[in-house]
DNA sequence: TGCCGAGTAGTCGGTACCGACTATATGTCT
DNA sequence: AGACATATAGTCGGTACCGACTACTCGGCA
């Protein structure tokens, strides 16, 4: 998360832009429907929800059902569109620069034994491939996502080959080995 | 930015156990040896030293050398040392998580034109080979380095792919348009 | 009736990170 | 001698983010 506040405000104002929502409901929304590929936590998303009306992107009204506490209801408003739109073309224009698939200890790695390495990056292989069990799962319907589920999708397996890969060569090294 | 603080620690720790330095020299090796695949600025690297001074994982001495303003000497202790070690086998083991490769605006992407869409992606398309050029020169010598290195071969590779397909898809639907 | 879990709507305080700044010394051009 | 770039070594203050907490309501069930 890097270009940080931005997506934060693309997401509050893309949701926004589909329905007025309280803060709740978008909490919600989030956690059920970009949960695994989104992060953003409640209290940040208020706090995002606050600057946004500060700027006068999205406008709130006090709404009261019954007598549950007052829930404050968000709405985009016409300048909060078009800021939306500028920061999706933005966005999706920008080219998100390779650090983001930095590793550290990957960078390390020369200081672990052949058979070392091969084992942790086993382990890896492991949790990776558990991970992803019932993914892939898209709504097909939802033609949204299938952008970003497909980059996605790209990525996780250009990890596992580059796993693959990395642990073929490393076994190759330790080859006649039986210890270190 | 995720494992925050980890790699950080992971990093300075990694750097020291090479050889002592002070502040400078650090941020330099940095600078240049990592400087494309990992962040830590300055201050942040000041944080992250105090830290680990603080919990015994460094050491530091002041050293003056002629009358230049005085540096800090850091050098690495044997908890340093095991500590670098856990955290090492620790990072590498670790699945990294798929939502650092999120990306909001392609989740909105739909409300953009075909046409659109395939402009804006041509040109993160092309910030990205711009900014491919000259990279992929990774000392051979380097050892250390060539996996993290392939790593980020592999997923920029994925990235250009996801790309291509996306832009070719998306250039069927527009197939027979002038404009939307 | 009283208690409990879940739904609802937030706030508070703290950490991580870093842009911008301060300060000193050395070298070098003029 | 002054001016200016560059190496050196940090600090200060502010923002972004979020874990943990508060507070209130409702429905069910003992």
């Amino acid at each position: 998360m890097s270009r940080g506040t931005v997506n934060h405000r693309l997401l509050v104002l893309g949701l926004l832009r589909m329905q007025d929502m309280h803060g709740y409901q978008i909490a919600e929304v989030i956690e059920t429907h970009f949960g695994d590929s989104v992060h953003i936590k409640k209290p940040t998303m208020y706090d995002t929800l606050k600057k946004l009306a500060a700027e006068g992107l999205v406008d709130s009204q006090e709404e009261q059902e019954g007598n549950r506490p007052p829930r404050t209801v968000y709405s985009i408003t016409e300048a909060g569109d078009q800021e939306f739109m500028r920061l999706l073309k933005e966005s999706v224009t920008e080219y998100t620069p390779p650090h983001a698939f930095g590793d550290v200890g990957l960078m390390f790695m020369d200081v672990l034994s052949a058979s070392e390495a091969v084992q942790l990056l086993s382990e890896r292989r492991d949790a990776m491939k558990h991970s992803m069990e019932g993914h892939s799962e898209v709504d097909p319907h939802d033609g949204a996502m299938a952008l970003a589920a497909d980059r996605l999708a790209y990525h996780l397996r250009a990890e596992i080959e580059w796993l693959d890969d990395a642990l073929a060569r490393l076994e190759t090294t330790t080859d006649g080995d039986s210890d270190e």
